[in-house]
DNA sequence: GTAATTGCAAATACTTTGCCACGTA
DNA sequence: TACGTGGCAAAGTATTTGCAATTAC
């Protein structure tokens, strides 16, 4: 079973129901693999054209309430969105100058703390979000 | 010599006038002690009905630039900002239900992985901002 | 005096909602 | 058929800019 129609399997268990414009959204977001913007996601090949902004919205809201999708705060004006894929989780490198996003593929070092937070504090539902900012090689260079 | 005048040294070494708007800000900042939204800043005492809000903004903008304070995500859709101070790490804890943010006073457990990626990336003027959402005991008990 | 800074108001950017038509189950 | 979902358009919220008046240096 492909990624999507696994997903698309969450979704429906989920209580959604499998529409195209859900299909293209999970499309979009796993073939990019990476935080993207509500105007990204809309003019993508795979909606653009196809599905409303609203309707993209709305998807996302209501995946993030399943739990199937995270919002993002990352600096920018705009909020990002980005898979929620069981058992992974992603810290990103960004560049504050030219704006591009990569994964940090080194094992993550605040799961620890995490659990002492939620033991300390009684939190429920606690997760984290791990950014790097910085300026890349590439705009170091040419200023 | 008190913190805000430190800060309006620093302004000041940096180019800045010192305006009645900058010591408001400052002191707001400094009295919170916690990253703070425009709305937020602009309804304090100390700035309300003294200071427009674009001036706040462009007051933040330049201190920004300057590294003196920081421009956070932190999930909502307005910006926080927050004051920089010269060896001083801030991680926070935020309830995603009343909003409240906290900083955390364990150590922060990421300085290692970011010399890393600053060696193999080779990006220059790293930082990183850590957060931690769910909801606070409060919230999870009134649900 | 000169240039940075301010306030007001308007423009922009992004998000969110209302309403009715449509498609899925 | 019934209710979740979609498109369009409008409203809402936050940010950003233009410009003339003011203030710090």
């Amino acid at each position: 079973m492909s990624q999507i129609d696994s997903l698309l399997q969450q979704a429906r268990d989920a209580g959604l129901r499998r529409t195209k414009a859900l299909e293209a959204l999970f499309t979009c977001l796993a073939e990019h693999n990476r935080p993207m913007t509500l105007a990204e996601l809309t003019s993508c090949g795979h909606l653009s054209s196809r599905c409303d902004k609203a309707t993209v919205f709305r998807l996302l809201q209501r995946l993030c309430g399943k739990g199937m999708v995270r919002r993002l705060g990352l600096h920018e004006r705009a909020g990002y969105f980005t898979l929620l894929l069981p058992g992974i989780h992603r810290d990103y490198l960004i560049c504050t100058d030219c704006g591009s996003i990569d994964p940090i593929d080194a094992p993550c070092p605040v799961h620890q703390l995490e659990d002492e937070i939620r033991e300390k504090t009684g939190f429920t539902e606690l997760y984290h979000e791990l950014e790097f900012f910085g300026r890349c090689l590439k705009c170091s260079a040419s200023s």
